[in-house]
DNA sequence: CCTAATCAATGCTCTGATCATTGAATTGCC
DNA sequence: GGCAATTCAATGATCAGAGCATTGATTAGG
């Protein structure tokens, strides 16, 4: 007798396999970044594998950026990390390939940015105030330059949001503020009206964080972003544009 | 005279060119998920570059789950769309490379889950509703078999997620939940004592959610999430272990 | 009418070679 | 001795061509 039993078999692609093999052994080895990596055909000999396929996983792992890789004489493949502008193209990937609309966008950020002003309060160092102080007064020396304006009040927030010290919190409003910039630049809805008002709540949320005030930092964010999403309100059915 | 001057000229490798591309006519025409791109050799063709470069661009866009292949007649190339699961392993990818702690990830749901249940009390469905009740259900009969009840706790933060209607903020938690679920469940800190607990608190919120009170439902959620973790914040400081 | 073999198109892997790039090592000039 | 130009070797990037593996429509056989 002796039935002999299987379930199905997947079949893995050779790069693939390769590359999570060699995923492993970045993760786990506790890599500093830059830490160099065998060569191509170092890879070849050591696995038996064609070029193709070495390459194929080597690929692979360069578009999680895990390795960057560099031509030349004592060029080749290194460790390397994710970072921001890493995974914010993915989520805007997600963003743009799900159709997902600036109203869900701003509605992410009414929920992502004002716990992260309350954390900024508490864990914001002296030299992150001092950031944040300059950048404020970037913004206010824009009023009557939209463009820059615009670009220095995303950076504002960006600044807020690395005082907070919460490296994914703020990876997440970082590349969710770049999106909803780009959706909007492009549309003039900031009178300068709106934007003497961004100009003051700027001032009323960077005051509570001065003060550590927590409670008082969430509920201004808070304020502050609810005014600004209503000035954009009839933009944010449509799906976003894509450009990157 | 005429001088001529040069910026330094970035030399992009064959493949990322034609990546982008690809990427820019998938996204931009609108694609319809499932629609079939040229074969490998239609792009040779078309492209007069070479198996490898074609290869290879392919192998990006593959990466970025822009599209999907299959092998055999009938097979070939055809466009996808980012899935929860591809942005959750960047995510995943970006937490781990960054050695972002237990403590930040647990910070980041304490931020983003209070207002998506009070999203999904002003947003659900009747269905959402009554899957709503199902999972909740789930919950309370796995209080005797922890491994369960960890697993279909999952899912009911999930399912409040889903009910939110905000794909993005959705994806966030859904990612964040599922590292703090591989990254505590080994770890036995749930007490029966914290399961009956937590279990009332699931309750109160899907009350919340079904009298569509929004403020409540983020409330309860909020204290639900600091009682929880309040009880694994011994384990909070230490990196991630790595497992995919 | 149903089952099994055939087959053609497609992605996957391999082999082997050449090109392009980089920066250390060397050379040559003063 | 010191500096500039050249050489050179290692490495990733690209190309070319071949064959393998997989898949499912098509066909053949009963």
């Amino acid at each position: 007798m002796n039935q002999v039993k299987l379930s199905p078999i997947a079949v893995p692609k050779t790069s693939e396999v390769l590359a999570s093999e060699l995923r492993r052994q970045i993760m786990s080895s506790g890599l500093p970044t830059g830490a160099p990596l065998p060569t191509e055909r170092d890879l070849i000999a050591q696995t038996g594998l064609s070029r193709s396929s070495v390459r194929e996983a080597l690929k692979i792992l360069a578009a999680e950026t895990l390795i960057t890789t560099r031509p030349g004489r004592f060029g080749g493949t290194a460790t390397s990390r994710p970072d921001d502008e890493s995974l914010g193209r993915s989520i805007s990937l997600f963003v743009h390939g799900r159709g997902i609309t600036l109203a869900a966008l701003l509605q992410a950020r009414e929920a992502i940015e004002p716990p992260l002003a309350a954390l900024a309060a508490t864990s914001r160092t002296e030299e992150e105030l001092k950031t944040l102080v300059q950048v404020t007064q970037k913004v206010e020396d824009a009023v009557d330059d939209l463009p820059t304006f615009l670009h220095e009040n995303v950076n504002w927030h960006i600044a807020i949001a690395a005082a907070s010290h919460n490296e994914l919190l703020r990876a997440f409003m970082s590349a969710s503020a770049k999106l909803i910039y780009k959706a909007t630049s492009i549309d003039n809805f900031t009178t300068p009206d709106v934007r003497s008002q961004v100009i003051q709540a700027h001032r009323r949320i960077l005051k509570a964080i001065v003060e550590q005030d927590a409670d008082a930092a969430r509920r201004r964010m808070a304020r502050h972003l609810a005014a600004t999403t209503a000035a954009m309100r009839e933009l944010a059915e449509a799906p976003l544009e894509f450009d990157l």
